[in-house]
DNA sequence: CTGAAAGCGCTTACAG
DNA sequence: CTGAAAGCGCTTACAG
């Protein structure tokens, strides 16, 4: 046949026609294969590979009300452990035959109505988001939608929307309580804005009652910057001006330690001598700084494989969601030991 | 009214019956106000608005034969040029009523067929590609089909398929005349993997030009590792086996030079005294490992917006797509310096 | 300015 | 095992 035949998007009557049979027949083959002849099935696949034939999944998803297409929304892929966590998503869900639909939404999650819906408008029929759902209008729109979604990154044991996460708040405390431990009295956590994440706020939660149970209530502090390395470095700088006697900071990323340790040397601060630096997330990166950084490891990919199954099974199955609480642990690495005297 | 009109997808039709118009008013009410009574439209958006009404996509889709999707497809997302790329490429796209299917492809441009058609056929109306084109099935393909595409990455000066990039071949270029420039003459490049890989393959093929052209083709070495942080560690290792007198190794991307770095401080290695490290991408992370790394900027986020850019013209006013070369440059930070002696 | 009707490309009862 | 026909939810000539 001729070139020309490849050119333009052929339908299921071109196949139908060239095959010598009806729609009916065409879709059959492909979809229920077993109840055609296997003969006329063999003329149908012949004639669709000629015509270079694929269905058109528009129409099929208005007539199968199915798109399978699911959703992602998180707030930036400028960051190591959102990148792990969709491409550990995508890989699943596309393996499993269904489309992913990212959308970036920023870091607070009372912004996140409009680009959620704009999700569901477009056609994905299952969710994944980071963090807790805190926009009643959100919530009230995926129950009553029926949109199975996962919220990853904070298991939440008090929310009707299934999550597949860790403790942020028990993360905290394991690492907070270890740094007292250690024997240091003057500890700041530096974490990420708060407003509207609350895995920030679970770890700023978990380190004010860590330290105000030790006694440290006055001599500790908390100090909130954004997400950067560079913000990191800043928020270093700061602590060492307004809290001189300080000797130890956990921070509430990997990020913000990085920019943190880059700024003690150039303080000429000794690590883990004059101060200790921790981190959140354990990226790969942790383990090549210098010196090597103490942190909690983050299950990214886990959590994007987990999501993915848990709304495929959900989709198909129309199976309800059981949230899932995956352990996280310290890592323990040189950037972190007694304080000096 | 009652809350359980929310509760499943309304339609138009149903718009249409609440506010007590034809399917068509409603339709024009939205696509076409002007074209409708401003009290007959507004009584269609209140309706609508009470029924929680959004147009079914793939019926819209089916109708006008065209999906308003784009579809990305990168090697991995695991990689902080890949994500940022497609953070600003899919911020760009859906601020202007685009959706994005995200294909996770793996580093052999061999292999994409099957996942890029698989974007295509679900819905995809154009296409951002990460490197240079080499399977003939895929070229054919994009081309027939018409299928607006552009490459990213490498500037192909020589290829139908527009591409917004750099030029590989001119960087490293540029970095190696530098490094030899200070005086090494025993220099070893460490790449990913190039079979698949025009950019890895273009930046050895200006490693081998230059270094041949300097007379140094026998004291210099190519290693090929994959493209891992650890993978750059080994790689180290084996270069201090296996050519003990070499005073400049040239990574081709940051991340193995960060594996680089931590191996030299593991064997003792002085940098740059005993050994010039160099990188590729200017990851943020350049700026703060011990030393900070000289390495070659790579314009991820300006790729990623104007290739959205482009695309988006291409399908909306079926405008062909220039090719674009940007420009990248040579970072020189404390990783690189004369050799000792 | 508005409505009735056709048709986009599929799948699936319903007959045969 | 196969085909004719209806219908998914839209948009848009075509009439009025």
């Amino acid at each position: 046949m001729s070139d020309s035949s490849h050119r333009t998007k052929s339908t299921v009557s071109d196949v139908a026609v060239h095959a010598k049979v009806s729609v009916a027949t065409v879709s059959r083959s492909f979809n229920t294969p077993d109840v055609v002849r296997s003969d006329v099935r063999e003329r149908v696949f012949a004639a669709a590979k000629e015509l270079g034939y694929a269905p058109n999944a528009a129409a099929k998803a208005l007539r199968m009300a199915r798109t399978h297409i699911v959703g992602a929304a998180i707030p930036t892929l400028n960051y190591d452990i959102f990148a792990r966590l969709i491409n550990a998503y995508q890989m699943r869900l596309s393996q499993a035959g269904y489309m992913v639909f990212l959308m970036t939404v920023g870091w607070d999650s009372r912004d996140i109505y409009e680009p959620v819906r704009q999700l569901v408008d477009r056609g994905a029929e299952a969710l994944l988001i980071v963090g807790r759902i805190t926009d009643e209008r959100l919530h009230k729109f995926l129950i009553e939608r029926h949109i199975p979604t996962v919220t990853t990154y904070s298991y939440q044991s008090d929310s009707d929307i299934p999550s597949i996460g860790f403790d942020n708040y028990a993360a905290t405390q394991q690492l907070v309580e270890y740094v007292i431990g250690l024997g240091h009295r003057n500890i700041v956590m530096m974490s990420a804005a708060t407003v509207g994440n609350d895995r920030q706020a679970a770890r700023v939660r978990a380190f004010k009652d860590v330290t105000a149970s030790a006694g440290l209530k006055k001599s500790s502090h908390v100090i909130e910057r954004v997400h950067g390395i560079l913000d990191g470095a800043a928020a270093m700088r700061t602590i060492h001006a307004t809290y001189p006697e300080t000797t130890a900071v956990i921070c509430n990323s990997d990020v913000l330690a990085f920019g943190a340790l880059a700024e003690c040397r150039k303080l000429g601060l000794k690590i883990p001598g004059d101060v200790t630096i921790t981190g959140f997330d354990d990226q790969e990166m942790a383990t090549l700084v210098e010196p090597p950084l103490t942190t909690i490891t983050v299950p990214a990919f886990e959590m994007g494989e987990r999501a993915a199954d848990a709304l495929i099974h959900a989709v198909t199955s129309n199976r309800t969601i059981t949230s899932v609480r995956i352990e996280t642990s310290l890592i323990i690495r040189a950037s972190s030991g007694p304080p000096r005297s």
